[in-house]
DNA sequence: GTAGCCTTCCTAATAGCATTAGGCAAATGC
DNA sequence: GCATTTGCCTAATGCTATTAGGAAGGCTAC
């Protein structure tokens, strides 16, 4: 019986862009298992079970996703750092749909600490450098910029902003034009 | 044989509470049918099928969390309006998850249409006037308010603002405080 | 080289889910 | 009171995840 080759990481990445492809909630161990030719059964053998698998590719993605945006805001500071991470994050988001879909998965405590989330966490507030806003404003910072960029990706993916002919990517501009603004101009507490 | 007294409201009812207990994803048609005593196949004389149970929890949802904001604004204006939309809107999602996933869910167009959605858009203009954006960049405001809100509510569903001991709902005051910001020093067109 | 072991794959089985077809009985309309 | 509609049933199909237990491939130690 020639041995089909299944690994932990063959499976996760075949699960990942299975997941760009139909979507991340419709990744199945089944589908798996035909892409792979072997029986359903025989993944058990790589995999605790499905959740684990989601999780390990919920992993990939924040990597991934981590690297790319990194990469795009290496050398950059201020505005020109906010607007490359932004755009960085949004287009991992729309290459790859079922990735991005997995690193917003909700993980267990340990497993949240071992991931890249912490690096997001860290490149947000390199970016909050260039704006200078002390603690604990600088948390309320991250968490609005993660907000803006999470949400605006995941309303443009669930279609909600098809019901009016602007453009999308100019309300994407404005908006970082906006939030650049709102950082310049970080509010004293009243 | 004693009937159940299963009708589409009910069932639809029976949905939106199921998913506030465990999770939208975890609304099940043989879960409602235990909750009814009667059999699964029993619901199908009710319902087309899950998808369109979903979506009728996803309406409901919809128009619920439009009443209760439109409630919220009634009267205010400038910044007020704008925190009262906003608090209207998470405390719906906080205490309604699962509704809440459920009216985030794609809808077809068609649905959308008839769906409370438009008087979500029209409130969020509302609370614009207050600050005088014309368009096109009223839309991209818009935009941006439904994505601050959506993205702050979801990440905090989802458990990725607990890394950090910074109360969460002092994060979102001062992010309003800096949305209502934004919203003042709108950028003009560089 | 071969004996033994670990790993990979299999078959078989259970269980939960959605959905359809076809039938009986209760409720409703006239 | 009878016919029709409607609500519920049984039965069946097919998809999914998961576990148990077995056989054979491939590596390690001698």
């Amino acid at each position: 019986m020639v041995r089909a080759g299944v690994t932990v990481e063959r499976l996760t990445r075949a699960a990942a862009e299975l997941a760009d492809e139909v979507g991340f909630d419709r990744v199945t161990v089944a589908a798996l298992a035909r892409g792979f030719g072997v029986k359903e059964a025989s993944l058990y053998s790589h995999i605790r079970n499905a959740h684990d698998l989601k999780t390990r590719v919920a992993l990939l993605a924040l990597a991934e996703l981590a690297d790319e945006v990194a990469a795009a805001v290496a050398g950059r500071a201020g505005k020109d750092a906010l607007v490359a991470f932004a755009d960085a994050y949004r287009s991992y988001a729309k290459r790859h749909p079922g990735r991005y879909a997995a690193a917003r998965m909700e993980l267990d405590p340990e497993t949240a600490r071992a991931s890249a989330g912490g690096r997001h966490a860290e490149m947000t507030r390199a970016i909050l450098r260039g704006y200078e806003i002390p603690e604990p404003d600088q948390t309320d910072a991250v968490r609005m910029l993660g907000s803006v960029f999470h949400g605006y990706v995941s309303l443009e993916t669930a279609g909600a902003f098809q019901h009016h002919l602007r453009d999308v990517d100019a309300s994407w501009a404005r908006t970082l034009d906006a939030l650049d603004s709102a950082l310049r101009n970080w509010p004293p507490l009243a």
